[in-house]
DNA sequence: CAAGCGTGGAC
DNA sequence: TGTCCAAGCTT
């Protein structure tokens, strides 16, 4: 073994933290939480490894689930293709591979949201596959070490990454040196404020030494902000509520909102009003009240959320929407923005206009 | 390959 | 308040 080898397995023995799905080798389980865990913090991720492995034991269990129970199981967690591609893999697990995993990376890597980093990742940690894994903490930790000074996301630096752990990872025990390894990037060699005082690869370390932490990993694109404006109309009748499914390939897809125009800038009434008869075919008169309004900031795009109240005593016919009871509304998977509104308004008193 | 896809915590 | 960004994947 070699001495970075040494060094790495030495440290994990003494600070790794205790998690659950360290303490299994079910790839259902494993396959799981590294579904769960991708671009997402542990302690974001745990509540929902806890609940869906509560929910669905197997992946039998997961594979009968309707779409809208594992979305609604996810609602909160973000990049929502994850839970289509999680329900979309189970099913094939079971009617395709007889309900086991494949046990290569190889084969692994067929899977509908699995690639490079959770292939390996499954296939180290469960069958001890001696392939690494290169994930966010990987990068930047051997990024440091090695003082790449590359954007992280050009080949040539992951084939560096990659031929150095190749040379590191231990041949009978690659589930350890991969999990020590992401370990160490997320509690010593952090994004900010590295502990490099108490590292134990200062001296090897090439970025410590040349004062380069600061500029490593480095990123070549810059992200642009796109801003949205949606205009979401509450319709209330008799306890009812119209919603409806996000089923374009956009942001949100498959969860449900309120009836929505999207707009290239902020809209005044005036413009509402003429908007919801011409977008939803409505032809009698309606009457239609500001709300309120939150902004939701995503990664590359910025959603300005305009609530509107619609004033009606019959219901409204909209294509394409559903009437769903009140208080059944938790059945559903929402986005955050509107999740965010129904909190505020049942907190509001403003309920009682829902007659 | 570049762009698109969420959310919440840290600073 | 704004910016960064975390156990990435798909198209």
């Amino acid at each position: 073994m070699s001495s970075f080898s040494k060094k790495l397995l030495s440290w994990y023995d003494e600070n790794h933290r205790k998690l659950p799905w360290r303490a299994t080798k079910s790839p259902y389980n494993i396959w799981l939480s590294e579904i769960i865990l991708q671009q997402t913090r542990v302690e974001q991720g745990l509540p929902y490894y806890r609940k869906f492995i509560t929910t669905f034991p197997t992946v039998n269990d997961l594979a009968n689930a309707d779409e809208d129970k594992v979305l609604k199981l996810w609602q909160g967690l973000g990049y929502y293709s994850r839970a289509r591609n999680l329900h979309f893999t189970a099913k094939q697990i079971v009617n395709d591979y007889n309900g086991e995993f494949p046990n290569t990376k190889k084969n692994l890597l067929k899977l509908k949201g699995v690639g490079d980093y959770t292939a390996s990742a499954i296939a180290s940690f469960c069958f001890e596959e001696p392939t690494p894994v290169i994930d966010g903490n990987v990068f930047r930790f051997i990024c440091r070490l090695l003082g790449i000074t590359l954007p992280i996301d050009v080949p040539e630096t992951k084939n560096e990454v990659h031929d150095f752990l190749i040379r590191h990872i231990i041949n009978g025990n690659a589930s350890k040196f991969n999990q020590a390894i992401m370990e160490f990037g997320a509690l010593q060699c952090t994004p900010k404020k590295p502990k490099c005082e108490s590292c134990v690869f200062m001296q090897d370390c090439k970025a410590y030494n040349k004062n380069l932490i600061e500029i490593i990993p480095a990123k070549s694109k810059k992200v642009k902000v796109k801003h949205r404006y949606f205009n979401y109309f509450f319709i209330s009748v008799n306890c009812t509520m119209v919603i409806r499914k996000r089923t374009e390939n956009d942001i949100w897809k498959n969860l449900y909102e309120f009836p929505l125009i999207e707009s290239s800038k902020s809209a005044d009434l005036s413009t509402i009003q003429k908007q919801f008869k011409k977008n939803f075919d409505v032809n009698e008169k309606i009457a239609i009240s500001f709300l309120t309004t939150y902004q939701h900031q995503l990664t590359h795009q910025k959603i300005h959320g305009s609530f509107w109240l619609v004033h009606t005593k019959s219901q409204i016919e909209i294509k394409n929407t559903i009437l769903v009871a009140a208080n059944e509304l938790n059945n559903y998977a929402f986005s955050r923005l509107i999740t965010r509104f129904i909190e505020d308004f049942e907190n509001n008193d403003l309920q009682l206009q829902i007659v």
